[in-house]
DNA sequence: TATAGTGCTTTCCCAAAGGAAAGTGAAGTA
DNA sequence: TACTTCACTTTCCTTTGGGAAAGCACTATA
């Protein structure tokens, strides 16, 4: 037993790789993400900060990370009313990623560079 | 000069990082070359191993990847012609984020069942 | 009062991702 | 000869992601 299948098993890697891709998926959520530990808060800041997004995407991931508790809203009502977003400690948690990613991209530009 | 803008500039990260994403994006792909480099080969086998995986996503994905020279094809023609896939060294490069990527996912499993 | 900026929302639309199911052609097996 | 396996391919369809552009409520400023 434990062997009916002819395959290799790897669901202990897969399974919680999926898991962390279905919260960080899609093209926006770590470019977000960065802007914001970067120190960005305002809509347009973040929005200016991260080329090519349009208003509508960052509103819908914005609500997305806020759900995950990866950053989140703060209204100040000052002179005029403000809206902040900020970094949840939990997504300290991502660093390890966006630094693989980060180091992986850099080298994979380099690579891709000398080749052609 | 150098700031004609109110926002900080966090490119140095987002850029690399959406690099890395537009090559390992979608659902699919790392679970895919997490599956080979575990040791399968075989269409089925690789098939097996991914719950939910379609042939035809599969199929579309290995492309994918042997076009990032992730993976390679290869045509054994023994007995009967076998096809297999391999893992190229350059996947080897991907296993920093694949380890972030599933300690987080471990984490954050755990994080939501303490929770719920 | 008119204009501009902020933080979105709304509408419309297209393309890509992805799932279900069946089919296909070559080869191997009974 | 019929059946199965392998490695896909094909078709069809639904969902999701994402872009363009406009609008809107509110506040500030001239």
């Amino acid at each position: 037993m434990a062997n009916k299948m002819g395959y290799l098993s790897c669901l202990d890697t897969v399974k919680p790789v999926r898991d962390a891709i279905e919260v960080i998926n899609g093209k926006w959520k770590l470019p977000i993400i960065i802007s914001v530990m970067t120190g960005n808060e305002r809509f347009t800041d973040i929005q200016e900060s991260i080329p090519g997004i349009t208003p509508k995407v960052l509103a819908k991931e914005l609500k997305d990370l806020e759900q995950h508790q990866l950053i989140k809203r703060v209204v100040k009502d000052d002179y005029p009313v403000k809206i902040l977003y900020k970094p949840e400690p939990y997504a300290d948690t991502l660093t390890p990623i966006i630094n693989a990613l980060k180091g992986w991209g850099l080298n994979h530009r380099k690579k891709i560079f000398e080749k052609e």
